[in-house]
DNA sequence: CGCCCGCTTGAGCTGCCTCAAGGAATGTGG
DNA sequence: CCACATTCCTTGAGGCAGCTCAAGCGGGCG
């Protein structure tokens, strides 16, 4: 099996520009970092709490999770992560993990050396925007689910973590928002949602008749977008694409 | 009332030096830069949705919250901040806010300029670092919010924003983590861990009795700390305080 | 004084959880 | 190729945490 692709980075790069500008000499620099690639089975943790790296794990293929576990063994989902998203890149800056990261799906993932990252980010003051930025555009979907947590019903915050999760495939090149591949098991959807995996079948059922799900092999087809997005009050704007993008929001005044 | 301090970023910079290290250089063109103080009464929104700043506000006096807000008006506040803390550092990264910043009680703030600490991001690489890790921990403090919303109920909840709170209370030399100032309202707090005003009510008093907390004009009082921390499953870590300092997190083997 | 705002208390309703069991699909060993 | 385990999904029934609606109460303030 030959790498996927030359460059390791070269999904990364793409996720930067949707959100920054990026000059040449930067995007070259960055393509020049080399990482080991790897793969692991579902359920594999790929970073404990507490522990200490000197790399940030892109993923290749598959979903992570980033996940909080409390005293009693039991863990909640806080974010996913699809091909192309560093998604600890907040390592960088702070080395001490203070989360989990855990192998949703069967994955592989670029091991990527700090000293990489950091060597680009000292030379190219742009590169140190465009990380940052990303930095904030990750913050900023955690401050929505929290907000979704807290504000809406079980119902809702599925059809909205479904509307999100379509868009960023849609941006990562893997799939169209209305018809996009979702490997989860409902009891992992049911961990990042706070719900129970038993009240997530019903749900789902439920969103089946109304938006007109559709279910194949691990596949989601949404027949009736508009309707999803209305239920679950969805406005991407959060999700801090460049304006002039087809994903970037279009709502408040 | 001649302003509080003569530079207007002092506590910033410690509150930096909490989690960075930052060499004398860079604390100088820190405080170098000037910023104007503004102040406005509770529920004045300083920034809303969709704007586009110029400057970060640095918290001075009072207790500012990040919301977001629903189509229906409801909202959801998803961060709090307190003297010392730069609210929306993010946007010096993103300008345009996807946010709301919300005055909860009377305050008073800077209004730093991008500009200023721009050029000291560019000049000293530390204070780039100091920056990005700030907005991580933000960024951590977000996800541990979404992790208790989704994990745990409302009594633990609220503890465990109370034992937060305490915390960075205490880290930014306003009080101590078991005698703090509150000036919130049970229908703000409510807010921000997703309940009622109603049931906010109910829960605190069973708190009160459960982890002997008294309340005295918008001050609170905890006697029985250990207890409110095992109610909340609380563990600092997340905070991203220096290792050596007392501040720092102690379980995970 | 009277108004408004925040807190409290009560009573009834419901969304979601829990416990429990059965079924489909996939894998594993004999 | 079949017996058996495992994982995932589904369905039902009962219970509880937390929501809603409604009313009363105290304090600050015009």
């Amino acid at each position: 099996m030959k790498p996927p692709m030359a460059r390791p980075l070269t999904k990364f790069v793409d996720r930067l520009l949707s959100r920054s500008e990026v000059s040449t000499a930067s995007r070259k620099a960055l393509l020049a970092i080399d990482a080991p690639i790897k793969s692991c089975k579902a359920r594999w943790d790929l970073v404990r709490t507490g522990q200490r790296v000197d790399y940030a794990c892109l993923v290749a293929d598959g979903v992570i999770g980033r996940s909080e576990q409390f005293a009693d063994g039991r863990r909640r989902t806080v974010a996913i992560y699809v091909a192309g998203d560093m998604c600890d890149l907040h390592s960088v800056a702070v080395p001490a993990a203070a989360w989990n990261l855990t192998a949703l799906t069967e994955c592989r993932y670029y091991q990527v050396p700090h000293t990489g990252l950091h060597a680009c980010f000292d030379a190219h003051e742009d590169v140190a925007m465009a990380l940052w930025r990303d930095t904030v555009a990750d913050a900023s979907m955690l401050a929505k689910l929290a907000a979704v947590l807290s504000g809406l019903g079980a119902r809702e915050r599925v059809a909205h973590v479904l509307c999100e999760y379509g868009i960023r495939i849609e941006a990562a090149g893997l799939g169209s928002r209305s018809d996009f591949p979702l490997p989860l098991t409902q009891s992992q959807l049911a961990e990042l949602v706070g719900t129970t995996p038993v009240h997530m079948s019903r749900i789902v059922r439920s969103l089946a008749t109304e938006a007109a799900l559709e279910q194949h092999r691990g596949n989601i087809a949404v027949r009736d977008l508009a309707m999803l997005e209305r239920i679950a009050d969805f406005d991407p704007t959060y999700l801090l694409f460049r304006e002039n993008s087809p994903l970037a929001g279009r709502r408040r005044a």
